[in-house]
Parts: structure tokens; sequence; C-alpha cells
DNA sequence: CCGCGACTGTCAGTCTTTTGTAAGCCACAG
DNA sequence: CTGTGGCTTACAAAAGACTGACAGTCGCGG
């Protein structure tokens, strides 16, 4: 298992390179984003860690040039506090995964160790639920093939929801993840941006959880 | 679950406020080091999240006092940001966790949930008692696998009977836990919440002791 | 520059579920 | 047996979610 990690601050990427190598991954680090995307562009790695604020090439570019040119490795992102919103811009890019600062080893080992296993099994940034697919480079919910289109919103917040499946996910999470931060604290607009989703996907799509929030129906 | 804010900006703790019983935390507020101090040491809190730049008394000192004092409950730290040598100070002086402000709310509420899982020895999100299964991340208690649905205060009830098991937990402890502050102090509201959980599990889960309170019943 | 259509958020009305209250009954401890 | 504490049931109020209509915004083509 070759895994890249891409992080600038010495001390983090000395950190993560102990551990992981402990953890039985061979690692390389580089810490400019151009020679980053460059290795990752022309070497076969098996996951790739990236922090999104790299000198020179940010990692949010490095990571769209990738995905446009067919580079599918999975890529977990290291984003900085109070900078959430890049989280959905992330995974919009094509991050499979992504990871708040500071964290624990642990975990990285852990979400590393599921993101190559899941790229073993399916290598793309495309997830199925269901009968569905969400490609998160082109953007779309394809249902056995055929797109339907979901509205920027809609998209955002079948992603979301498709990300955290299994869970429950409060009104209060979704509009923070999905809106800009100033939200009104009595606003519908999440659930009528449900009933939209399910007009076009089908009412079983999302569930409802009265009281606790919405998740993925049964058997997606 | 039982939370204090210590925190004296109006704004912040609103935000915090709205956040944490949306989450189903029931929350109570002070902004005083001293107050903070007193209460954190008079009552049970399930966890509590601690600004630094409290007045009167700073909230490193109260921390000290407490541990010292031999309380134990969880500590969620809020430092301003890139304040590491407070990170390492608070951490020594008995801190479970901290989040550097300013923070996204979905972090706080993550974190809390953690540090009070952790804290109840209990490493991941589903907890077995019997033959139910009580499960954080969706809300669901299950018998042999078959989803039971609970509505959110009877989850609460549950959830917090299953924290605490081998004790006994008074009516008062209980409306204090799941319930806001303003509770009436005449209700049988517990009672009924009481009976109608136990109508969906079972009448043996919840175990009357007579004039003392409930506890979750032998073998549970 | 204007008008049209797509997209989103807001609003008001309605329906459903949840929750607290009240009142009377039951049962256990003394 | 008696009284307190707990249980049950029914009811009404509150909360939560859904719907359809509407209006502001934006981008595009004419």
């Amino acid at each position: 298992m070759r895994v890249l990690i891409a992080e600038d601050d010495d001390r983090i990427a000395e950190t993560l390179m102990v551990s992981l190598s402990r953890a039985g991954f061979s690692v390389e680090r580089e810490s400019d984003g151009e020679t980053v995307w460059f290795r990752g562009d022309s070497e076969a790695f098996d996951a790739i860690v990236l922090d999104l604020g790299l000198p020179q090439l940010d990692g949010l570019t490095v990571l769209k040039r990738w995905r446009r040119a067919g580079r599918t490795a999975p890529v977990l992102i290291l984003t900085a506090r109070g900078q959430w919103e890049e989280r959905v811009d992330g995974i919009e890019a094509g991050a499979d995964d992504y990871v708040v600062k500071p964290f624990h080893v642990q975990e990285i080992v852990a979400r590393l160790r599921a993101l190559v296993r899941r790229a073993n099994g399916l290598a793309s940034s495309r997830i199925a639920f269901g009968k569905y697919t969400l490609d998160l480079r082109t953007k779309e919910v394809s249902a056995d093939g055929v797109p339907m289109d979901l509205t920027p919103q809609e998209f955002k917040l079948v992603s979301y929801l498709v990300h955290h499946r299994g869970r429950v996910i409060s009104q209060l999470e979704i509009t923070e993840h999905i809106y800009n931060q100033d939200y009104e604290r009595d606003s519908n607009a999440v659930e009528v941006l449900v009933a939209r989703v399910r007009k076009r996907l089908g009412t079983d799509v999302i569930k409802t959880r009265r009281g606790f929030g919405y998740a993925l129906g049964d058997g997606y």
C-alpha cells in the first residue's frame, strides 16, 4: 500500500508518516502543490492524503486537475478548522473523504484503510446507492445509467446523505453543510429541498425520522 | 445529556445553545468564571464546554480546581485561534478535548458526543443491553436487529438509562437531563414517558424503585 | 438591454405525530 | 387498611413535516 502525504507542515507530516508506516503503509511525502500534483499524476499511489493549504498550488486545484485527467486514486482531504465550506467543495471536486485538523492519527489510519478497500472494489469517484449512482466528478446522479438531472442544491443534499449513510442527519446539520453559514433559524428550506429530491428520485430515497432528521432510505 | 456552556460571549453562547439543544443535549449556560466553577463543582453535568477567557476566574484555573477536587466530567475547551500553548496547558490541566475558535458548531456537537461516549467507557456508537441495541448514529433502538421506533424523548430516556446502567435514577435527575431547565416540578411527564417506553420495549426494561426512581431492569 | 426560464428560498395552510396535563385508579409499604 | 407514589388513559396543545404557490435572482439568448 503506497501512500502519498501532501502536507507542508513538518510536524504534522512527521506524525502521519510515523503512524502510517507503523500501520503497514509505505509512505512518501511532498510538501508543495506543484510536486504533489506532478507525482500524483505520474505515479501510482494507492491513496493520497491531501492538505488543502499547500504552497504554490492549492490542494483543491491539484485534486481537480487529477480528476480531470482521469486519475482515480482515493484522496483523503485534510482541512483546517473553520473552513468547513471547503469540505463540500472538496467532495464535489472528487475527494473521497475528509478529516478536520487537528485530527487523531488513529482516525486517518482507519479512514485510509477504508478508502483503499473501497477503491479496490470500485476505483472511481462514483458511489452507488440502490439503483442510483452518484458521480462526484460529473456531479450527476444516474438511475441505471440514465442521468436524472438534479439541481446543484439537490445534488449537494444527496451527496451529503450518501457520504453519511447509516446515520441520521438533522436538519440543522444539513443546513450547515449545504448552505452558507448565514442561515435563517426558522426556514423550511431543507424540507422543500428534500421534497424536490424525492420528486425526482422517488419518495423512498430519503427517509424521514420525525424529530431526528433524515437518512437515506432502506436499501440505499 | 446535560451540558454546561461556560462562555461569556453572548453571540457564541447563543449559537451553541441552539445547536446543542437541537442535537439533543439539555443545555445550561453561565458566563462568569466564579459561577461556572461553583456549578461545575456542585452539579452533575455530562459534559462541559469551557471558554478559557472567562471574567472573574479564568477557565484554566476553574478546570484545575475541578480536577484537584476530583471532578471528572469531560471538558471541552474553546480556545482562540493559534494559541498552541493554551492547548498544551489545557490538556495538562485535564481537558479532554479542545476546539479552536472560530469553530463550526457541528464539530462541537460531534466532539461532545464522542466525549460523553468515551467518558462512559463506550468506544462505539452502539450499545447493547439485553436483547436490545441502542445506536446513537441512527437514533435507533433495535430488538434482535429489528428497529423499534422510539420518539425523540423516548430515545433520550432510554439512552440516559443505558448510559447510567447499574444505578438508580431519580425522577428529578431524569427531568434535569432530558428536559430543558424550565420544567414543572409537579408533573407526571416522566411517569408517562416511562410508560410509553415500556409499552414499546416491554415492561421489564425499566424497573421502578418506589420512592427512589428508575433503573434498567435486571439483565439489561 | 430585455425577457424568459431555471433554480431557490419563503410563506401560509394542512396534516400528522409527539408530548404534556389532568383525573382517576391501582398497589405497595407501613 | 390507608396514604403516598406510581400507573393508565384520554385529551388538547405543540411541534414537526409536507405541499403548492409565489417571488426574487441569475444567466442566457435574442
